[in-house]
DNA sequence: TATCAATACTTGTCATGTCAAGTATTTTTC
DNA sequence: GAAAAATACTTGACATGACAAGTATTGATA
């Protein structure tokens, strides 16, 4: 079976451009890979967002403000707020007022889940290597510099 | 600025690996992209998912089951019920009920959302070539390739 | 110092996705 | 030819994003 993305989603017609065609590859292989990752999640309880707050929380090894996670996340933060909830309903978050500037909000992850993410982080591995593991170092390498490279003008220019 | 992710998304440690460097430029270069089509669309009263299935059924040029379209996107079938329906509200699609098999419910693009597409037409056309238009065609073409092997793995094992 | 702007969230509404169940209509099978 | 299985959707419950508007608190300004 070919893996062209023509063949894939039944498009008749080639592609009006290259970039068409580099778009509709972003946009596939991401909802493949993404799809796999929510699997996994889910077998633990986890959304992919959860687990996205969770990791940073984690990874930051202290109580972060919702702002600085909305941030750090590419969500607005209303969704954040929700998120937060849903993860403090499960235990896997506790808020805290900040005592200093009470417009603050503390958010801070739970031994819970940080076994949790403990038990995930082999898993996560596994399917990483599942995912990519075909590729040479040289050709991540180059994928990596590839999407760097698409993203620069959004970043540079905050017309954008 | 960098544009280099690990900057971007303030991660304190490195990437534990390539791989996993790989997966969140994908994740992020997506997303990115994703926003900035999701805004055109808007501007047209129409939703990303939306404009997919309108894509498809002009494309098509005849009325589809709602089957052949969900097949065609990602989504799984109670998604495309919704879809169509809040199509079918903005006039954008008519549903038809398959005489031979009245099971089947046939979806037909309109005159009006045939006519909205021509007007997006150009912009999205415009959108690529600002997102895309500073790579190479060499390196566009190494991208679409890198992608396509990334999901090679995918596609041949069912297992998956 | 009184007010106005900025900040940090929270709430509400809507679109979309997911899964589990349910309905209607063939098709298969015994 | 009637019951069982398959097919094509539809509906309902819930999580997640997006945007707009509201609240509480703090900072800046006149």
């Amino acid at each position: 079976m070919s893996h062209k993305l023509q063949h894939e989603i039944k498009k008749k017609r080639p592609f009006d451009s290259q970039q068409e065609e580099a778009l509709l590859n972003l946009l596939r292989t991401n909802e493949l890979f993404q799809n796999q990752f929510i699997r996994l999640f889910r077998k633990y309880g986890l959304t992919a967002s959860q687990y996205n707050v969770l990791r940073i929380l984690r990874g930051e090894g202290k109580p972060l403000p919702s702002l600085e996670i909305a941030d750090r996340m590419i969500h607005v933060v209303p969704a954040i707020t929700g998120l937060i909830d849903r993860l403090e309903k499960a235990r896997f978050v506790k808020r805290r007022r900040c005592e200093e500037d009470r417009r603050v909000v503390y958010v801070e992850i739970t031994d819970e889940a940080i076994s949790v993410l403990k038990q995930i982080d082999r898993p996560v591995k596994q399917l990483r290597e599942k995912l990519l593991g075909h590729l040479t170092r040289s050709e991540l390498r180059e994928l990596i510099r590839l999407l760097e490279k698409a993203r620069t003008p959004l970043l540079a220019d905050p017309e954008f």
